[in-house]
DNA sequence: CAGGATCCGCCGCGATACTG
DNA sequence: CAGTATCGCGGCGGATCCTG
């Protein structure tokens, strides 16, 4: 084996030494949202080929970033306590990157996950809410407590409120705000409009400002 | 050109497009001191080759991360802004990879550079102090006021105190703490014990614990 | 000496096909 | 569903050479 590395004694380096690699970060932030079995880990990560994935997923296990969680039916690759510190980093390098985004071309892939990993990061604080997400079929689940924020996939029981819709929707919301007269387009809603507002308000808009404290 | 890309509307794959290669982001952090020559940068940077540095510095100078500042003599490559608003990004993987870090190995170059980029990170604030490093010859300053800590090359007029030793023996000063005794091995000290004291008290010792906010 | 450019060999990566 | 096998290409590493 022996990996590739650039034998310096420094965190920085030693990081980038398990995690520099194509495509490593992006699983880690794929599991950021719970455990996803190879062929979810396929689909989510677009571009990426079967091979690559099962190269990765073996050196990120012989990593402790991940495990393979589950028996039978409910076998799954999840993040370990090491994977799960990265999401500090996940987010600072999410951050730089979404300020520099600008509109998305042509080319480039969406999905409500990248946007719901952010979320976690631009969570305000100080709001008490549990939402049930479904986007283009999908279940997500936000629980807003305080000062801790989880979000992720699968329902959530006991629900205040529910959004269903598309994903492109659901992301213009949370990216671009509620509009002015209130009606989120494109979006089914079960719950109040007030509800709804304290959703969307839970969470700073962008990355172009500072984040309030 | 037409650099590879992820292809994915999502800020961390955005960050990886630009900074996911190579040596990109070890550059960005050893400009994080101040600025450097291509020939300093080539001797801070062991194992990298002098046209993947061109090539590097060439794509950082068209991503904006960095530019090339002063003129004749003085002429230099340093970070801009949006470079140095790569710092926390910096800091968050450089603490994972400090938590994982053993022991050096045998083939692990050292630097005291490094350690005082994390240092930054680890500087617990609320203390006021200039100080003067002489590692192997080479000149740093630590300004220390309040919450804010500048580390970084060169020396500081009015510093309150200085050291001067072999890299190693410095590092090890910060990464270890002060010995019982008090006495720095193989360091020269221009100012008081206690000066020593506060300044090496300044910082926290590892990444193992919680930093104290 | 600073700041590259050029050539070459290798391996990490991407695409496709195939297997338990 | 969950990977393995194979192959071509381009990024990377190492060395050398060039220019102001």
């Amino acid at each position: 084996m022996a990996r590739r590395s650039y034998d310096q004694y420094c965190g920085l380096a030693r990081a980038l030494d398990v995690l520099g690699e194509r495509w490593t970060l992006l699983i880690v932030r794929n599991l950021l949202l719970g455990p996803q079995r190879y062929s979810e880990l396929l689909r989510g990560l677009p571009g990426i080929t079967t091979n690559l994935l099962a190269k990765r997923l073996q050196e990120m296990e012989s990593e402790a970033l991940i495990e393979r969680g589950g028996s039978g039916d409910g076998a799954a690759y999840q993040l370990t306590t090491s994977g799960r510190a990265l999401e500090p980093a996940i987010h600072a390098l999410g951050r730089w990157g979404w300020q520099r985004i600008g509109k998305p071309t042509s080319r480039d892939r969406r999905s409500v996950e990248w946007l719901l990993v952010s979320l976690r990061r631009r969570y305000r604080g100080g709001t008490t809410l549990a939402a049930e997400l479904e986007a283009d079929g999908q279940p997500y689940h936000l629980v807003l407590r305080g000062d801790a924020a989880e979000i992720g996939r699968g329902r959530v029981p006991g629900a205040d409120m529910r959004l269903r819709g598309k994903g492109i929707d659901i992301a213009r919301l949370f990216l671009e705000g509620l509009p002015k007269d209130g009606e989120a387009a494109g979006i089914e809603l079960e719950g109040t409009a007030k509800q709804l507002r304290t959703l969307v308000g839970a969470f700073t808009r962008g990355d172009t400002g500072t984040a309030p404290a």
